[in-house]
DNA sequence: ATTTGCATGTAATCTGTTACATGATTCA
DNA sequence: TGAATCATGTAACAGATTACATGCAAAT
């Protein structure tokens, strides 16, 4: 179906009426672990959503001059949310990852650098993964409801957590398996 | 520093020579689990590669008039390949996956509807391991040397079967929260 | 003979990033 | 008053997919 972003910002303004700056930081935080859009990206979205019928805005007006666009979506806008929220579950091309590339090509290597490559991988992963656990300790609770925006942005950050997790574990016995032969 | 398909194209040729098609199939195959191109990026690719001096090619002729281009890595791109080879690791974007942006917004279908999705990308996940686990086979045992081909394959394909193993656990656990509060 | 796979390319389009460009507001 | 942040946009380029286009070779 394609047309990702479309969707991405249609969901977000399916919660709430936003500007294309909050957007902007939204991709930028809560989003950040599985979608992300520039602000040059998402400007000329909205003016396309806008056009196309799936969004409106009204202009609010910040301090005395500053004009800013606050979005809602429309009920077309929804109804094609919706219709791609139900669309079948289809298998994605696996996402492009330069430092597996990488570790794919590291034979060509001496071992030193190999193992320098993959330390400093694996400190990388232990950054993110620390700072996805600190964005957990928001949520004090698993939440309840299902029906909610916390339910799915916990759902997400678990995901996120596992994922780093794992890699880590990855990364780890790379650098054994390397180490045990040197 | 980008150019990633320029240097996965040069990793390859610095294993063997291979013609375009060869690629073709190697980033269907092998290299799917984390990097891949089709063909139409990966010809005018091999041209420029060729201009820039980092490749070179020899026809040969398959049968009677079939012309291939074989390629081989020259001086010039293997001192480049090594360079990005022994660039610093950095953090990179997280990768985009539409399907964790579903669940990340699920909350606005029913528990049925939610429940249905779930378990329709556990199907896919649960699939992509078994085809994963399908080539491990391959390998009877584990690599001993960390300086072959060989070994990067399964140090990848390692990973891929970690990641996707992760995905599922994930994918389970969402399910079950969803299930819970019904 | 027909189908599948080998083999190579270009054109149009879509998606995404970096750079260019401007100006107001808020906080220290 | 200066810096950080809010706020919005465009232009140029890079990266990637889909569609267009062709023809040989091998196997059934």
């Amino acid at each position: 179906m394609a047309r990702t972003l479309k969707y991405a910002i249609l969901g977000l303004l399916n919660q709430q009426e936003l500007t294309g700056y909050d957007l902007m930081k939204t991709f930028e935080s809560a989003l950040n672990e599985f979608w992300s859009a520039k602000h040059s990206q998402i400007y000329p979205e909205l003016k396309k959503l806008d056009q196309e019928g799936c969004i409106a805005y009204k202009v609010e007006i910040a301090g005395s001059v500053l004009e800013k666009k606050l979005y809602h979506i429309t009920e077309k806008g929804r109804e094609e949310f919706l219709n791609w929220m139900r669309s079948e579950a289809e298998p994605e091309a696996t996402p492009k990852e330069v430092y597996r590339l990488k570790i794919f090509f590291s034979g060509c290597l001496d071992t030193e650098e190999q193992k320098s490559y993959l330390a400093e991988q694996i400190e990388i992963h232990r950054l993110r993964l620390e700072h996805l656990k600190n964005n957990q300790k928001k949520f004090d609770s698993v939440p309840a409801d299902p029906s909610t925006s916390e339910f799915g942005d916990y759902l997400v950050l678990m995901g996120a957590v596992m994922r780093e997790e794992t890699t880590i574990e990855w990364l780890e016995r790379c650098l054994e398996m390397v180490a045990m032969r040197e």
